[in-house]
DNA sequence: CAATCAAGTGAGTGAACGCTAACATCCACG
DNA sequence: CGTGGATGTTAGCGTTCACTCACTTGATTG
């Protein structure tokens, strides 16, 4: 095994370990043996422990792999698409993988300090996600979709993109912590529902753009 | 200054201190430093520092100073009540005082851990805040006030509570982790305004009662 | 007044922490 | 073959941690 390569099982086992206990409740003993090389070892790659924290947050930015996810971003905006990438969005970060919990983890800590992490995070999702959500109800307008009258948010975005967000934080610890009294498909599908009605989308075109169930592929995720 | 006077001191000092640096972070040093007595006399009080954490706890679900908050979960179900909720519920978690701040940082580093904190505190607001909401929309409902045709979310009490929630969230840190490019105020319109619509009220039901104007005074929290 | 007891503290304890110096091991290159 | 640098590990270093013990204080009581 190479250098690299063990250099890249620290940072692995470093976000394992920091996300699950947090800065001080990881030891870097524990970090040495759950990566499996010599606590010297950690201390010749990384000065101090402090500097191990922030290389793994920096990996964790770069690899959020969402990467076939992007596919939706180029997806033309209009209503049909706004229901997909809602639908997606959520059955992506409430049905997520363990990377994905553990980012949402580090997320979650990072909220209840400076909020350093999640401001990049967060940043990252306003630019493509939050972005192409505005981009779709514009285009919803035009296409006359939305009801009239309604006033347009500017936030209508984050919105949506909240309610997700938190749906997963409900779900990050390992026994979920409300009893949603359905299944998950059936939640995201009724808060799709819900953020296509809030962002002013007619309750018919809803009907017509969105069918969960042709989503099959998407919702298995 | 009396005994159990004292102890209290320690559990006001262990909320700040645990809230801000996690369990691991705070040291019974930097504690009894910051109550202003001897690290002794702490574990005179609590057997061990796991024992103080726990009663912290305990002492925060308690003082969950609502108080005044509970005169609203005794208005008549209605639509109105639905806004009036809304807002307030938005008002108090968004605009929130340095108490408030310091329980949502519990409830973060809750649910980066095993969430039983969180639990705790979800399953109060169901029971009280997410209860009154669904009473509300069914009496929307019963006066025709919702859109015809919506399909009934029972679990759109929630998503409403999850959307305030993660705005305060991202609040919490001492800088915004998101920018909204809108006062904090007109955020709360807007996100009470999505979630009515999200809800299913109607239009002109929305306009005729939701008046963010008139309801300055709670606002102002 | 002497005895008692609750309330609190200064000065530690062993264990565990982050981190390091000194020593092994390997392999390319003259 | 032997030497040097890259790559690891062993065995600890000094410090800080959660926690304890022996002691003081100050009010109460017979």
């Amino acid at each position: 095994m190479s250098s690299k390569e063990r250099r890249g099982r620290i940072i692995e086992t470093a976000r394992q370990l920091f996300s699950e206990k947090g800065f001080h409740g990881t030891t870097t003993r524990a970090l040495a043996d759950e990566a499996g090389v010599s606590e010297a070892l950690i201390f010749k790659h990384f000065p101090s422990k402090e500097a191990i924290y922030k290389a793994m947050l920096e990996f964790c930015q770069k690899s959020e792999t969402w990467s076939e996810a992007y596919k939706l971003l180029e997806l033309e905006s209009s209503t049909s698409t706004l229901a997909v990438l809602l639908h997606f969005i959520g059955a992506k970060v409430v049905g997520g993988n363990d990377e994905t919990r553990t980012i949402h983890r580090l997320i979650l800590r990072s909220l209840s300090e400076d909020g350093e992490f999640a401001r990049v995070i967060f940043k990252h999702a306003e630019t493509t996600w939050i972005a192409k959500i505005n981009a779709c109800v514009q285009a919803a307008s035009k296409a006359g979709d939305l009801r009239e009258g309604v006033e347009k948010l500017n936030s209508g975005g984050w919105f949506a993109q909240h309610l997700f967000t938190m749906l997963a934080f409900t779900h990050t610890p390992e026994h979920s912590t409300v009893e949603y009294k359905a299944r998950k498909s059936a939640i995201i599908e009724n808060a799709v529902s819900f953020c296509l009605r809030g962002l002013g989308v007619r309750d018919e075109a809803i009907k017509r753009y969105y069918n969960p169930k042709a989503f099959g592929l998407l919702a298995s995720n």
